[in-house]
DNA sequence: AAGGTCGCCAACCGCCCAAAG
DNA sequence: GCTTTGGGCGGTTGGCGACCT
């Protein structure tokens, strides 16, 4: 037996909301707020509606201080870096976007950012296999292994890194970095605090290596710099790299930000960041393994389809070591 | 002008999870 | 420790307008 429903079906009213009905609400919860039962405000403001749809409806249009539409660059930018990061989590990615809600950005995604990069994408395949059809690309790799899912964000992940535009600020922010460890997204510094910064031509924070045979990623490298091209909120500079203290000693150079405090929760050891460190993406232990197992637990109704645990498992490992050297291999 | 197709987006559905009883 | 319940979430649907043939 299923669960009984949250409200009488036949008595509820559904499509699209009336005027009428948008005041009622609205002025509801203005004036009393949602009393922390959604289910029984229906009952109470006279509304023929579930109380599902009542909070959907408020949490979506009528609720302050919402955005519809017009979503810029810098948006694209983080929607993008977040959905290659952590994928479908739209309650996550609208976390980091004032005012946007995780429908409008779960909308705008499908029906439009998507397209608009894989489009991309497609174009660029297009030019690559008529100037070098028989070589092999690292960009085209196999798709049996990849579940749709991760195979679109690893496509995505190339397309940023070879697009010049509109997202060419990407690299250079690291509050849009994917999944680093969240401590390194958080801090910067300006190149005049920090000439050695300056010099740097690019500036990656990790920089691992991998061994396909043995299903390990190998830290091998940590740059505590920034990138000198980020001066947005600048706290102080860094430790450069040969002062970073394997016991993680350079904690409180870093700094928490508020805007990246959801992933921050859901982040890493400090045990992760320690050169030499060899995460066996297979044994639950390591912050790569615990985000493999989110991935895996969140995606297995749907994104990974009807392939076995093993086939996701190998599938997760294949996508996170290729991203990790795409990511991250140093230039 | 009319019918068909496509794209957008608000809203619904059903599942999961945590809190309450 | 269990069942029930409501909130939250992501996937999907359906209506509608724009565009195409």
């Amino acid at each position: 037996m299923g669960r009984a429903p949250c409200c009488d079906k036949a008595n509820v009213k559904k499509g699209p909301w009336s005027p009428e009905e948008d005041v009622k609400l609205k002025d509801y919860i203005d004036k009393y707020g949602t009393g922390g039962n959604w289910i029984a405000l229906p009952q109470k403001i006279g509304l023929k509606r579930c109380g599902k749809s009542c909070r959907l409806r408020w949490l979506n249009y009528l609720r302050p201080n919402i955005k519809h539409g017009g979503f810029s660059e810098e948006e694209d930018s983080i929607i993008l870096s977040l959905y290659i990061s952590i994928g479908s989590r739209w309650s996550i990615i609208a976390a980091q976007l004032p005012g946007r809600t995780d429908n409008d950005i779960k909308n705008y995604w499908n029906t439009k950012l998507k397209k608009k990069l894989l489009g991309r994408q497609k174009q660029m395949n297009r030019q690559d296999s008529s100037t070098d059809s028989n070589e092999n690309n690292s960009n085209n790799k196999s798709p049996q292994n990849l579940s749709n899912s991760a195979l679109e964000r690893l496509q995505l992940h190339m397309q940023l890194q070879n697009l010049q535009s509109p997202f060419s600020s990407f690299y250079n922010n690291p509050i849009l970095w994917p999944k680093l460890h969240p401590l390194l997204q958080s801090t910067t510094a300006t190149p005049d605090q920090n000439p050695k910064l300056a010099s740097q031509e690019s500036f990656h924070p990790l920089r691992f290596n991998t061994d396909h045979q043995n299903n390990h990623i190998k830290l091998a490298e940590i740059n505590t710099g920034i990138s000198p091209l980020y001066s947005e909120n600048v706290e102080q500079s860094l430790n450069p790299a040969h002062e970073f203290q394997p016991n993680f000693g350079f904690s409180q150079d870093l700094r928490l930000d508020n805007h990246n405090m959801d992933l921050m929760n859901r982040g890493g050891s400090k045990e992760f960041l320690q050169v030499g460190n060899e995460f066996d993406l297979t044994n639950g232990s390591s912050w790569w393994s615990e985000e493999l197992e989110l991935e895996r637990k969140t995606t297995s109704s749907s994104s990974w389809g009807s392939a076995s645990v093993l086939d996701q498992t190998t599938e997760g490992m294949v996508m996170l070591q290729d991203y990790a050297q795409m990511s991250y291999h140093s230039v």
